[in-house]
DNA sequence: GTTACTTCCGTAGTCAAGTACGGAGTCAAG
DNA sequence: CTTGACTCCGTACTTGACTACGGAAGTAAC
């Protein structure tokens, strides 16, 4: 039996998890966290419970959920849904997966941009511009 | 001399452009294209070289730079800031090589979490959901 | 018991890169 | 000569994730 040791103001959460005081104001508003109540004219006080929620947060933000979808696998939170946790994580590993691949192809489109240009420094013309103009670095840009 | 063909309307440069009307116009206002004259109480009339200035801001665009960026860039579009414009470059290839990196790092996690979650299909918890209570998926998250 | 920091709360502002709107003017076709 | 489509122009709205502001009230230090 964990201590619910209800101690933090928000202030110290917010230190506590690395975040902006505003930050947790937000979340609460965004029904991401939930505020506890306030004893009378007093002050809310904060838990690791809260700590906890906020680096889950900013765990599966990391990942590249935004807080929409943040809030979907908080509402999976009991951990019993594995099929549409696992879903929402799958179809985020594709979303990851295809910015890798759109990236790989810019690093390339760069890094070829950036070798033809220091390959002739007295060129009167840089490649690097030109190439530019030309408008077409590999990705085929659907739209989805 | 280059025959100039001055034929399009906004609308027909937006379609060969494949941009927005509204787009052409902001970047306008953004000085990234210049509005042509309008004669006396007409209607603006663009040609090829609109066409090119809009693809080297799309491109440009796609590579990530960002629309001050591209301003930038076009500033050196004579083609004799070889310097300059590869510095451009070459930062840019370095803020994608981190984004690859961090994605990378994204994508692992995010896999392992996937094949936890299905190598464990009659678990009562999600070690999905679990995993991201604990806050840590490898990147060290150093603020930049 | 006064000062100084926090908290609370609602509202408003920020950023990037557009998108939308409304009303007036222009142009080509029928 | 009247539709209907398009242009022009300024302004305002959008999205996502915060961040800032202002004033009142609580709280801790000396
Ligand atoms: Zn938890
Ligand atoms: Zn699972
Ligand atoms: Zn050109
Ligand atoms: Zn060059």
């Amino acid at each position: 039996m964990s201590v619910k040791a209800s101690s933090l103001t928000i202030g110290g959460l917010a230190k506590a998890a690395n975040v902006n005081v505003e930050t947790i104001r937000y979340y609460q508003r965004r029904g991401l966290l939930s505020e506890p109540k306030r004893p009378l004219g007093g002050i809310r006080r904060y838990g690791s419970a809260d700590i906890d929620r906020l680096t889950f947060v900013k765990t599966a933000q990391q990942l590249g959920f935004s807080l929409d979808e943040v809030g979907d696998l908080l509402r999976l939170e009991d951990g019993t849904h594995c099929q549409e946790a696992s879903a929402l994580a799958e179809h985020k590993l594709k979303d990851v997966r295809e910015k890798i691949e759109r990236l790989v192809k810019i690093e390339k489109a760069l890094s070829d941009m950036v070798s033809q240009c220091h390959a002739q420094p007295d060129s009167i013309a840089c490649p690097l511009i030109a190439s530019l103009h030309e408008g077409d670095i590999g990705t085929k840009s659907q739209r989805d």
